[in-house]
DNA sequence: CAGATCTATGACAGCGCTGTCAAATCAGCT
DNA sequence: AGCTGATTTGACAGCGCTGTCATAGATCTG
């Protein structure tokens, strides 16, 4: 029923190719900014697109053979503000560089990743950028046949499919371990969140477990419940521990659990660190501006983005790329801990 | 150089029909999902699909007329969690209709802006979402132009283009005007951001105020710096304002810069509410967390982002949408004011 | 000034798919 | 058997653009 008025007024290159005088492809080339076009004809036809109102078709010139600008995105999740750190270096880099991210959030599920990977790789991207749960056999096999350029962000921990950008959470951990021991810290408990989904979380609890037990500790306390990181799980999880005599020190699965924590130690009164002491993993602002600044670890999300733009867009102008990108992690001291 | 490689083993429709031995459009018709396939024929083609490891590829299908599955959308920004808040809520409906989003962060800059517009237009999407900056006249007519459905998001004090979701920042900073005078509060202060980009901001500070006014009062001290919103920022700007003798209540441009106003009280050993009264903007879950829970608008951004996906998912359907939707506010007491 | 070298422009085919319409097949009924 | 209507399948054209290769001028060189 549409049809027609669309047919009616949809301008292509051959309305503005005929409205200029020239040819398709010579209006083709003006648009697409190709220097083998004299001064004369491209201001012709820029004043015909002008006047016609003409805007590109890019799906019709991505069929054509010329490459697409779209880079396909998954991540887990967004209302984890550690992905939108990542998405917003991404754009910010794919952007200036002229390319636009699709997006797709698994929510932290394999199965819906794989299907997202297999719908997203329809619009012929020029690449991908996947934060990954963990890549299915399936998904894998998608992403080989596609003999696209991908990315995976966030931890690099792993052998990469192609390319991995990242820090290495289990060395973030151990640091923040040694650090912590150093200070003279001997009595540990663990406040966690779902750890099945999100897997760089397991690695960072084990890696920081890993470096208690080689100085014959190990966290005293756990508390952990199945659902996503936020403020208010940290805060209940916290309340639970205390409860029941704490440890000297909470050790967090992200900084976002441990605000929670900090703020249920508040809320008692308690005096951090001298009554408790924190530790928490990314370094958001939040936790840096808070009374007591958090003992943190600052993991680079948006430079994480951005290098995965960078990465891409180096592949893309046949420049060499780097199979592993370690963004490194910066401990803060803070006062928390 | 890469062409060969790809034609040889890019797998086409025309593949799966001849390893089906049936024809291109009846392959087509069961990846599609149609009815008039028969049992026998689809199980022959699903084989095919799955030996072959075909892909479909939706640039041909929405370039040979079918309708894309892509929403453009434009946002100001991804390092406020509000807008992410919005995409999250957005990209749950909008995948579970089978849609994808194309990014654009436009940086509160109307020119790129624009541009955005434009060149996502350019990938023949099915509809557009916009947190609009200020739409320039260039903008609204790549819009009009375009006759596709637009959904406004955020602030419902305009008159929208297409259709416009979100709430009436006027009404919602009254109420908490109203609010707090009802509380008893006289003294008055605002701390805010950059009100030249944030316009959403600067209708709310206007908003209180005229409520303000209304009763005779206004602010007696603001501090405001034209950078975006971050807790840090916050806190430095109560900081300054705490140094020469403070209002009774401080009225912040939103969560962030509460977060940051409490956390300077904090810091500085003030009792809040009793020394000093916040309220924010947004109902963050930190603020709602806090030792002292902030007293804020909720302003359900995530229901934003759902239902303008609705508003879309309707108008493709064909089925009548509303102009103008008001998800609503509602108003967190809290503890803070 | 003939021949060589660029530069600017165009003709043509085809990317992979789907809308349209026509043809073939099948079941149900007289 | 003969007819009707529903179901299933296919042929064909074309979406709007760009890669490739060819051509016509313009510029240069000895």
């Amino acid at each position: 029923m549409k049809i027609d008025v669309d047919k009616a007024d949809r301008v292509t290159l051959a309305d503005v190719a005929e409205a200029a005088g020239v040819s398709e492809i010579t209006v083709s080339r003006v648009v697409r900014g190709m220097a083998n076009v004299s001064q004369v004809t491209v201001s012709k036809v820029e004043e015909a697109i002008a006047r016609t109102g003409y805007v590109r078709n890019r799906l019709a010139g991505a069929m054509a053979g010329a490459v697409s600008n779209q880079i396909a995105v998954i991540l887990p999740s967004l209302s984890n503000s550690v992905f939108a750190d990542v998405l917003d270096g991404l754009e910010a880099r794919l952007q200036s560089a002229g390319f636009h991210s699709v997006l797709g959030i698994s929510n932290y599920d394999s199965e819906r990743e794989a299907q997202l990977i297999e719908s997203l790789l329809g619009w012929q991207p020029a690449g991908l950028v996947i934060a990954p749960t963990l890549l299915s056999d399936r998904s894998l096999r998608l992403l080989e046949r596609s003999r696209l350029p991908v990315v995976e962000v966030m931890d690099i921990d792993h052998d990469p499919a192609d390319m991995v950008v990242g820090i290495s959470h289990r060395q973030a951990d151990k640091s923040m371990a040694y650090y912590l021991i150093g200070r003279g810290y001997r009595s540990f408990g663990y406040v966690g969140h779902d750890i099945e989904g999100d897997h760089r979380a397991a690695i960072r609890r084990d890696g920081f477990r890993a470096a208690l037990q080689e100085n014959g500790l190990d966290f005293e306390t756990e508390a952990r419940a199945d659902v996503e990181s936020s403020i208010p799980l940290g805060r209940c999880l916290t309340g639970q521990i205390l409860s029941n005599g704490a440890p000297r020190l909470l050790y967090f699965s992200n900084d976002d659990m441990a605000m929670g924590g900090l703020f249920e130690a508040m809320s008692r009164g308690l005096q951090v660190p001298r009554d408790l002491a924190l530790a928490g993993f990314n370094g958001l602002q939040i936790g840096q501006s808070a009374p007591v600044a958090l003992t943190t670890v600052e993991s680079h999300r948006a430079l994480i983005g951005q290098r995965a733009a960078e990465q891409l867009i180096r592949r893309f102008a046949g420049e060499p790329t780097e199979r592993r990108v370690d963004v490194g992690f910066t401990l803060l001291p803070g006062d928390s801990a």
